[in-house]
DNA sequence: TACTTACTGTAACATTAGTCACAAAATGGC
DNA sequence: GCCATTTTGTGACTAATGTTACAGTAAGTA
């Protein structure tokens, strides 16, 4: 993806080549860790390229998945955290490769001036962040586990167009924060009621 | 409280004047509604004196606690909802009596323009509304009711800096997102092992 | 005081999710 | 093909929470 596609910057040239000649541009190999918990926050991300998955670690090392940042979209914890001189709250994957191009901290406030665009921009991922994370608490607090299961390898799915997830039961279970016996009974269940189709590393929705 | 209690507003005359001119206060009794789920948001409020508790409701009319604003404070939900024309996802309510001045959604943004100090403290509350949110993500996610129960009272304590609260079991089970008994028989169990000490509508930590 | 209402306590039970243990199947490397 | 490793399936059990039903108790008020 190229800058020039997020709706904000379309319109202005002279703000994407202020983000060109700030920020610096770095790939990530699938599964590679972005972002650790309580790391230090120097540079705000926006991913040019693939998927970064969000996840909330408590200390003793249970994980719930937040939410995805796809291709335009920029980490926005990381901005406040960084805004504020503050540690990650949160914890950053790569989902897929994903190209980041990483805008210095200092530079992020400084654009905030000049670029009213640019300000939109950081609202507009607030919102959609903040909608998010209310959806989380939704789900984790009201929901059962296996319409959290459906609807979690639903996002999955959509994330890479396809019907079918390649993923293990266990990954699946870190990232709904429960274990991987009560993944696999509820895929179980799943599959009895045609729902589902299971195969090693697998799932297809029908 | 007066605006000029407000870190980011304190150097700035010329803000308040604006936010005094722009905004129009009003009075809400504890326990009122200051802002319905679904509801169009016109203006961003600013707690002047009293607390407001916000609450994610679900479409079954469950609810749980998420935080609550301060004197000071500001509902950042709100902002970013009017700022893009959006509803409001949560429900906000007075806990006691309390003072808002209303700022109308169009002023907001012409202020950021004029007034960076306005965009601080724009940025310092979403940095705190997160900070807050991913705290009940964590809470709901991986901790057990007895220990979310105790917190909630410390916290509802804190507020009134009073080692007593005056509430029934039901107002903190709905509060919780859980039932009634079972927030009783939780309570029982705190005051067994002489955690607290109960009475009708008071609860006494220890 | 007597009545009504709101609040609390408790038992019994159902459901959901977490835990442990181990078997069975699939896969990949040799 | 054989073996090691990873992944999945399952049963049995425990723990936590939700649900229903009802009794007891405090407070308010006519």
């Amino acid at each position: 993806m190229e800058l020039s596609h997020i709706v904000e910057f379309k319109a202005s040239i002279a703000l994407r080549e202020r983000l060109d000649e700030y920020g610096f541009t770095k790939i990530f190999a699938e599964g590679e860790v972005i972002l650790h918990p309580n790391a230090y926050i120097r540079a705000i991300p926006i991913v040019l390229n693939g998927n970064i998955r969000v996840m909330r670690t408590d200390e003793d090392g249970r994980e719930i998945m937040l939410y995805y940042i796809n291709a335009g979209e920029s980490c926005i914890m990381s901005f406040l955290g960084g805004m504020h001189h503050d540690t990650s709250k949160i914890k950053a994957i790569a989902e897929e490769e994903t190209e980041i191009l990483f805008i210095p901290i200092d530079k992020v406030s400084s654009l905030i001036k000049e670029f009213p665009e640019w300000l939109d921009y950081i609202f507009r991922l607030y919102h959609k962040r903040f909608e998010e994370l209310l959806d989380v608490v939704n789900a984790i607090a009201f929901k059962k586990l296996d319409e959290r299961l459906l609807s979690f390898i639903k996002k999955k799915c959509a994330l890479t167009h396809s019907h079918t997830l390649y993923v293990t039961h266990e990954q699946l279970a870190n990232e709904l924060g429960t274990a991987r016996v009560v993944v696999s009974r509820l895929l179980k269940q799943m599959e009895d009621e045609g729902m589902v189709q299971l195969g090693r590393n697998k799932i297809s929705l029908i």
